[in-house]
DNA sequence: TGTGCGATGTCCT
DNA sequence: GGACATCGCACAT
């Protein structure tokens, strides 16, 4: 997907994601998986957004930077992949929040250090914000890459036949904006959790 | 310099 | 369904 895909609302990016393949290749190999599960953030007015009233912190540039890049910041000590939307230089983002494993299931299993045994331990790999940027060896250190390039990007892959919505996870705190539906989802067995 | 906590995950029952 | 390990950061002192 080119920059112009990113450079919209949102929520419509969230929504069309869904279905997108998710590579990368920041171990050398291409590791991808079929994006299943976003979050809209809105900017400035959304209290769970990072760049909520304006404020900066550690990392958050690219949101202030432009559209279609990566923001890649801890929670709880881990990494977690966002992408920049518009319009560009306002902090609105959509964070992804899980795949279907399609391609380097060894790869993500060992990024991820856990062994596989049977079809359901597949949902390990990269369900879960955390989980997918593990699997997909995303850290800090990708925070701000172009999205248009690589070793970061999406591809086209499949159309959802119909997209899930719910509440965010996780932003209780966020007061008139903790309800709205931002979530967004496949109805598939790789979600992080049911909506 | 200290303290509290989160856009989480894992393990346990 | 619930406890807790975890760690970088924001904010207070």
């Amino acid at each position: 997907m080119g920059k112009e895909f990113f450079c919209r609302d949102p929520v419509l990016v969230a929504v069309d994601l869904l279905g997108k393949l998710l590579v990368s290749e920041t171990t050398g190999a291409r590791v991808s998986g079929m994006v299943v599960e976003t979050e809209a953030y809105l900017g400035v007015n959304d209290r769970a957004s990072h760049g909520y009233g304006w404020k900066r912190r550690k990392g958050s540039w690219p949101l202030f930077e432009d559209c279609g890049l990566t923001y890649v910041y801890p929670v709880h000590g881990k990494p977690l992949l966002n992408v920049t939307t518009a319009p560009p230089k306002e902090p609105t983002a959509v964070l992804i929040r899980a795949l279907e494993p399609v391609e380097g299931v060894e790869i993500m299993a060992k990024l991820r250090r856990i062994e596989i045994r049977g079809e359901r331990d597949l949902r390990k790999l990269c369900s879960g914000p955390a989980r997918l940027a593990q699997a997909l060896g995303i850290g800090l250190e990708h925070n701000g890459l172009d999205l248009s390039k690589g070793p970061i990007y999406f591809e086209e892959y499949r159309k959802p036949e119909r997209v899930l919505t719910s509440r965010r996870v996780g932003v209780e705190y966020a007061g008139a904006f903790k309800d709205l539906p931002l979530r967004f989802l496949m109805d598939s067995p790789f979600v992080s959790r049911k909506p």
